[in-house]
RNA sequence: GCACCGGUGGCGAAGUGGCUAACGCGUUGGUCUGCAAAACCAAUAUUCGUGGGUUCAAUCCCCACCCGGUGCUCCA
């Protein structure tokens, strides 16, 4: 079965197939490090980290690289306003990025490519434009790329070049271009901002660039997918290939892959309707990382996706389902005898449906419907005993099969929660830290299984009053009791 | 204005020209339990925005309309 996923170029479906020694080579837009990121970034973030899980499930080797980019306009003035040398400023922004792609899970591209340690490669991808003429220098010392030598341009996003008309929206400090719809790919140096030394004469990189140099510096001039939000399909990606192709004469990126924006309760996230949330704001009101990871997945890529608050309780119980079947399976004893032919035969279905569903275009919603099935049947083979353990083998490797995309079964949620407060508590921003967030973390295990013990003494003595308010105490602390045959277990909510 | 996407049960969300319209959450009743929790069972859409059309047959195709969203400018 092939890998379909959506081509944005040509948009239409398309096996992804590595070009080359079975490595797929990829490149995926990352953050520009001004600020902490908002859910919408992570968004893109977490499906692409679901197609590299993919491919790798379906045994590709991975070569993907992730830039950051440290140095741009909205860096500038907000290292200014903060009194901090760029690099120190970045510096930050780039590790907290990082903190928050670890909490939710989302895997390290191979290669990081930083815009400001590519200067030269920029450099000389520019000069090779200007050699042909394709990129000039403007009377202040600016290059632009001319786009009147690409006519391929637009071929991304499907833009009539004739609805962008000369001089229709020109950039107060972009006087200078021959047509307004050339980009910068070198501004010239201005007072008071980073500026490097190079044949180009003093300046910094345009944005555009950067992704170019980087591409090719590490995948080659063609490589198999170029992945970011839909946002940047125009200019950005139209702008890439643009460069990138009049540089090689060859093909950039064989395949697009564009993630859709997010509305957040129902709008479009924006910080004057106050909509707006970094994965730190929700961690600190107590949602958990895995519940974010798990709801933002939930719907698939290309749709666009309405993030609630509803929906984020609703994946919390999602996922203690999930986790709490898990656990039984990893608990289960097999049972001796004739084999549940009709239960074998329907994991063998479903853990069919799951890669079926992911190989359509990485439908996310499918694939966890499959693992839902499977856990409602296995449920209740394990109830009524009648589980062998080729079955029970069976429904592990479903299991271990949607974590290795989803990876959410594993509880990891206390140390990304604690480590969100201590952030919050070194930056003087205790007052966003939910009070039951406290109470519940301050709770150690050693505490929880005294309590337990204690109440499972007063049950012997049938005094449930005592029992109860044990277990009601816990319950405000965030754990959960199950008193089952084989004893009592307890879980944090 | 131009372009694009979507409108499926109480909510979220798959899906298909024709078998009982997935799955999750929620709600109600039941089993289990000292009571809960977990798990299971049952009930929760004669129906897929509205109006036309094509077809033996449409939620799925076509047209119009209404509603929501997005892009066209920095943005994941």
């Amino acid at each position: 079965m092939d890998l379909n996923l959506f081509n944005t170029l040509g948009s239409h479906m398309e096996p992804l197939v590595p070009e080359r020694d079975n490595t797929l080579r990829m490149y995926c837009c990352g953050p520009t490090v001004y600020d902490y990121g908002h859910i919408g970034n992570f968004r893109t973030f977490l499906h692409v980290d679901v197609l590299r899980r993919y491919a790798r499930l379906r045994g590709m080797n991975l070569k993907h690289v992730m830039n950051i980019t440290d140095v741009d306009d909205k860096i500038i003035r907000n290292a200014t306003a903060a009194n901090m040398p760029i690099g120190e400023y970045t510096a930050k922004f780039e590790r907290a990025f990082f903190e928050d792609m670890d909490a939710l899970g989302v895997e390290r591209p191979e290669i990081i490519a930083r815009a400001t340690e590519n200067i030269d490669e920029m450099v000389a991808l520019i000069q090779r434009l200007a050699q042909q003429d394709t990129a000039y220098r403007a009377e202040d010392g600016s290059w632009y790329f001319r786009i009147a030598k690409f006519p391929k341009y637009g071929k991304l996003s499907g833009k009539d070049l004739e609805g962008i008309e000369d001089g229709a929206r020109v950039d107060v400090d972009e006087y200078e271009k021959d047509s307004a719809r050339d980009f910068a790919v070198w501004k010239a140096t201005k007072p008071g901002e980073a500026s490097w030394e190079t044949p180009l004469g003093p300046g910094r990189p345009g944005w555009h660039i950067e992704c170019s140099a980087m591409a090719m510096k590490h995948l080659g001039d063609t490589f198999d997918l170029h992945a970011g939000g839909e946002d940047l399909m125009f200019p950005h990606h139209e702008n890439e290939i643009a460069q990138s192709e009049s540089a090689s004469h060859k093909t950039f990126a064989r395949h697009w892959f564009h993630v859709r924006f997010l509305l957040v309760e129902g709008q479009k996230m924006s910080k004057s309707i106050g909509n707006f949330y970094t994965l730190r704001d929700l961690l600190l009101m107590g949602h958990k990382a895995s519940v974010i990871r798990f709801l933002l997945l939930s719907v698939p890529y290309r749709h666009q996706m309405n993030f609630t608050f509803d929906g984020l309780s609703e994946s919390g119980s999602a996922i203690d389902r999930l986790r709490t079947f898990a656990r039984r399976v990893g608990a289960a004893t097999p049972q001796a005898g004739t084999a549940n032919a009709t239960l074998s035969a329907l994991i063998a279905e479903k853990t069919a449906s799951f890669h079926a569903a992911l190989s359509n275009d990485l439908n996310t919603a499918e694939a966890r419907a499959a693992v839902f099935d499977i856990v409602r049947a296995g449920n209740i083979a394990l109830d009524a005993k009648a589980v062998t353990g080729e079955d029970l083998a069976a429904m592990q490797a479903l299991l271990a099969a949607f974590d290795a995309i989803f990876d959410v079964l594993v509880d990891r949620d206390d140390e990304r929660t604690c480590a969100a407060i201590a952030w919050a508590q070194h930056e003087g921003r205790e007052a966003q830290i939910a009070p039951h967030l406290l109470n519940t973390v301050s709770i150690t295990d050693a505490d929880i299984e005294a309590l337990v013990a204690e109440r499972s003494e007063a049950k012997r003595r049938r005094n449930f009053a005592r029992a109860d308010a044990i277990r009601t105490d816990l319950l405000d602390k965030g754990v959960v009791l199950e008193d089952g045959k084989a004893g009592v277990s307890w879980k944090r909510k």
